[in-house]
RNA sequence: GCCCUCGUGGUGAAAUUGGUAGACACAAAGGACUUAAAAUCCUUGCCCUUUUGGGAGUGCCAGUUCGAGUCUGGCCGAGGGCACCA
């Protein structure tokens, strides 16, 4: 048999994909769009099955009519380009326009759909001019603000870390312990959307369920209670804010961020300046605070308790207690609050418990957090937590002591970046001190070129002849604003830009966005759940905030998150890693270095990472065994949503299949007449209808795999059939319409397929007639719910006519016999299930 | 630590609203073809039984139901996110 040239083959297939689009003029919109890349090198096998299934979305849909717009660019700002210009002495932008060149090239490889005519990159000035313009938006309608926050300092190289650049605590070059520091720093003050944000995601009835709940986590609407507490021998207030109110009867101490304003009592005080760089040591991640142990500094000062006469409290500042939520202070109610209890347990506060779990009597060894009734709690005793949070919460609002609140865990969105390559935030500091933006005729502030990478901090800052400039209108000496932006906004609107990527008055040509938005499928890594999701959302509303003409309020309408490709790792007896190309596989259990035979240790399957080697290079599987068969290993293996794990014999046997398929193609075209049976070609035809709406029906719900797993079957169907007495005519019509079913998985053989059959209308989906399809189905027999025969019966048969036939023939006849028949439960088109006992 | 998700053969997995558990493939073992190998094709795949047949079984423990991989509660394990990686 002729062996498939896949190289050849698909070289000349996507020749023509490149001419060809998928716009149908006629269809209804279809926008698909897959998360855009940051050009890091090479593709690697993360992008190969996101692109794989976008591809699939977007030719499915322009063979089923519509009109497609899928488009791809670049995220091509960031932190990684610094890095390896410092390294290999490349400047970032020729860095990243290498890598762009490369990984386009790789892309395309890959046989995709995409209109490379609309290809777009965020470090272009024709992309972050426009981005500018967004910001000043923003900044004239008050959703740009300036706060101080804290960075991760790294003391010897005298610049900021980032997190992932933070390693234990220490910097990443240079092993200095990481300080925190306070920073004033731009912010889009997302929190306005709040609410929206969060009462949007009900309308989003195309995102997995388990998306709209992280992010209304992350949100994180809670109500509760602010109380004032007086301070004893002064006039200050400490303002709290509690999701417990109903626990204030336990309360037995006030903790306060080190960043509450009662600090500035204690801020030449060298015990306090102790604790406070103390506090400094534990990063600023999330994770860090609620990891690091529980410390305190006593104030000597105390809070008299609002609805307990003559009881004190004492008030520490504390390193769990945040500033930016709620008011930067607590109560801390020990017993009920897992925190609290170890704070409690290491200063020697008092522990009370008013909410009782049942057994009061022994010592608690840990907070309860259940429910239960109220105990001593004055007038609260006896109600449970709810009731109680309602009368506590009315309480203290007729005695006037505080009142109810609402609060969001969401902070503002902090957007400043001491770095060079990214996008420059627009804004100028005048010699009066006020801070003003860029008029928008001098957009865009271009990123400059000839800057010293070696400097300490950031490049921008050492540029002199870029950061001073004059304000226009009024002609005043000023310092531009050096740090960039996050690089999470150059993504929160490009899939705006890929509607009208040449235009040039403003951000994008709205007559476009209004026809192509929202993004009809969103396809992306589980990883952005949460940020840029979110930052796309609060985006669309911040549009529409500024712009009369602009409507959408939500970007994405159906949104697929797909799993990570995942690979072992290998470790050499020295520990070092290895990568799969290293070793060697002597059998299932043994692995040897390829070299020198040395012992290898086996790590478990993880997502594919440089730092553990476990990486498989897409370009070179391509070559080994063809973009097709990339493409339909990488869709064959799992569920798209779940991770995939890389297999070097599995992507080998969908090689060996997809060659199975040309030879088929090849014996139908060349097979002499047989013999013709209409029974036979009619039940043929049946099948191959099923088929074709099995397909279907699994890419419309995104099993590509199950598609898959459909066409090894419908191979195996059609194999048997070459000798048996059927037309050739209907042979080809019918594997026409298999080919065509093909295209979206693998469009460079299945488009050679049908070039072999002169078919026309290729890029048509095939029509098929639902009344001609296989109505024989599988039916269950159970007694007393164990299924006891299976039998085969016509669709839609009812329980007398499938009693009569279990009766007459089958297994389960003998289990009837000299029996009651108890009770029967007859679903149709599924089972029947007889409950019988003994005579 | 907090939030979210997922646990089905040796492996990846399949299984409308609860209704045939293991489709389809990978790997393995045995066989056919061949001088041989490759390629290809066939068979097998938990326990008892020669077969017929029967039993256990979807991470673990309970529960709801005629019936649970699917629903509920608890436990154990793995993965993702935690605001400056993208």
């Amino acid at each position: 048999m002729e062996r498939v040239n896949f190289q050849e083959i698909e070289k000349k297939w996507q020749l023509k994909f490149s001419s060809q689009k998928l716009y149908n003029s006629k269809g209804k919109k279809f926008y698909c769009l897959e998360m855009f890349p940051y050009p890091s090198g090479k593709i690697h096998m993360g992008h190969v099955r996101n692109y794989t299934i976008g591809d699939v979305v977007a030719r499915y849909k322009f063979m089923k009519g519509f009109n497609v717009l899928h488009p791809m660019g670049w995220d091509a700002f960031g932190l990684p380009a610094e890095n390896a210009s410092k390294q290999n002495n490349l400047h970032p932008k020729k860095w990243t326009n290498q890598n762009i060149v490369t990984m386009k090239t790789q892309l395309k490889m890959l046989g995709l759909s995409i209109d490379w005519d609309l290809e777009i990159s965020t470090c272009d000035k024709d992309y972050y001019k426009h981005q500018q313009e967004i910001f000043i938006d923003f900044f004239n309608e008050g959703l740009v603000s300036r706060k101080e926050t804290y960075v991760n300092w790294d003391p010897i190289e005298k610049t900021v870390l980032a997190n992932e650049q933070v390693i234990d605590g220490k910097g990443w070059r240079s092993n200095a312990v990481v300080e925190r520091k306070k920073l004033s720093q731009w912010f889009f003050n997302i929190t306005k959307f709040s609410n929206q944000l969060l009462n949007d995601l009900d309308n989003l009835d195309g995102w997995p369920e388990k998306v709209k709940l992280m992010q209304k986590n992350w949100i994180g609407k809670s109500y509760g209670s602010e109380i004032n507490f007086k301070i004893e021998k002064n006039k200050d207030e400490v303002k709290i804010f509690t999701t417990r109110p109903d626990t204030i009867f336990g309360a037995s101490f006030l903790a306060l961020s080190i960043d509450h304003p009662l600090s500035k009592n204690f801020k030449d005080k060298k015990d306090f300046q102790k604790f406070q760089e103390e506090c400094n040591k534990t990063g600023t991640t999330e994770e860090a605070l609620a990891n690091a142990e529980k410390i305190g500094f006593d104030t000597g000062l105390f809070a008299l308790h609002p609805l307990i006469k003559n009881k004190k409290i004492p008030i520490f500042f504390a390193n769990f207690v945040l500033m930016d939520y709620g008011s930067g202070a607590i109560f801390g109610c020990p017993a009920h609050d897992q925190r609290d209890f170890d704070f409690a347990k290491k200063y020697k506060l008092e522990i009370i418990r008013v909410v009782s779990d049942g057994d009061t009597q022994k010592d608690l060894t840990e907070a309860y957090t259940g429910a239960g009734k109220m105990i001593n709690s004055d007038f609260l005793n006896g109600l449970d937590v709810d009731q109680a949070k309602k009368k506590i919460i009315q309480e203290i609002e007729n005695r006037k002591l505080g009142k109810r609140q609402t609060l969001f865990r969401l902070k503002d969105w902090g957007i400043s970046r001491q770095r060079y390559w990214g996008c420059p935030i627009p804004m100028i500091y005048l010699e009066d001190g006020s801070v003003v933006p860029v008029d928008k005729s001098e957009l865009p502030v271009e990123l400059p070129d000839d800057i010293d990478l070696n400097s300490k901090g950031n490049p921008l800052e050492s540029h002199p002849k870029w950061k001073f400039t004059k304000h226009k209108s009024s002609g005043k000496k000023a310092i531009r604003e050096t740090d960039t932006l996050d690089t999470f906004v150059d993504s929160s609107w490009y899939f705006l830009r890929f509607c009208s990527p040449e235009h040039k008055s403003s951000p994008f040509d709205i007559k476009k966005v209004d026809y192509w938005m929202p993004v009809d499928q969103y396809i992306g890594g589980i990883e952005h759940a949460i940020l840029h999701l979110l930052y796309s959302r609060f985006f669309s509303k911040g549009l529409a905030k500024c712009k009369k003409n602009f409507s959408l309020s939500e970007p994405f309408k159906n949104l697929f998150t797909q799993g990570m490709v995942c690979h072992e790792s290998y470790k050499d007896i020295k520990g070092n890693w290895l990568y799969p190309d290293e070793v060697e596989k002597l059998d299932p259990k043994t692995v040897v270095k390829r070299d020198d035979k040395s012992k290898v240790k086996v790590g478990p399957p993880e997502s594919m990472s440089k730092s553990k080697k476990n990486t498989i290079d897409p370009e070179k599987m391509i070559k080994e065994y063809g973009a097709d068969a990339v493409r339909w290993f990488i869709l064959s293996d799992s569920p798209p949503e779940k991770d995939v794990q890389w297999s070097d014999t599995g992507v080998a046997s969908a090689n060996k299949f997809l060659q199975k398929i040309w030879n088929l193609n090849i014996l139908i075209s060349n097979r002499k007449e047989n013999r013709v049976t209409k029974n036979v070609e009619e039940k043929f035809v049946a099948n191959i209808n099923t088929y074709v709406d099995k397909v279907d029906k699994s890419i419309e719900n995104f099993r590509f795999n199950v598609s898959i797993a459909n066409f090894y079957e419908i191979y195996n169907f059609i194999k048997d059939y070459l000798s048996s007495e059927i037309s050739n005519k209907v042979l080809s019509e019918n594997i026409i319409k298999i080919m065509k079913l093909m295209i979206p998985f693998a469009p460079h053989l299945s488009n050679e397929c049908l070039e072999l059959f002169k078919c026309k209308n290729v890029n048509k989906w095939p029509e098929i007639d639902k009344n001609k399809i296989i109505d024989e189905i599988n039916f269950a027999v159970q007694i007393n719910g164990k299924t006891r025969d299976i039998i085969k019966i016509q669709r839609g048969l009812g329980e007398k006519e499938i009693k009569d036939i279990i009766r007459k023939n089958s297994k389960a006849k003998k289990f009837l016999e000299n029996n009651d028949i108890f009770k029967t439960i007859f679903v149709q088109n599924k089972i029947i299930n007889f409950i019988i006992r003994n005579k």
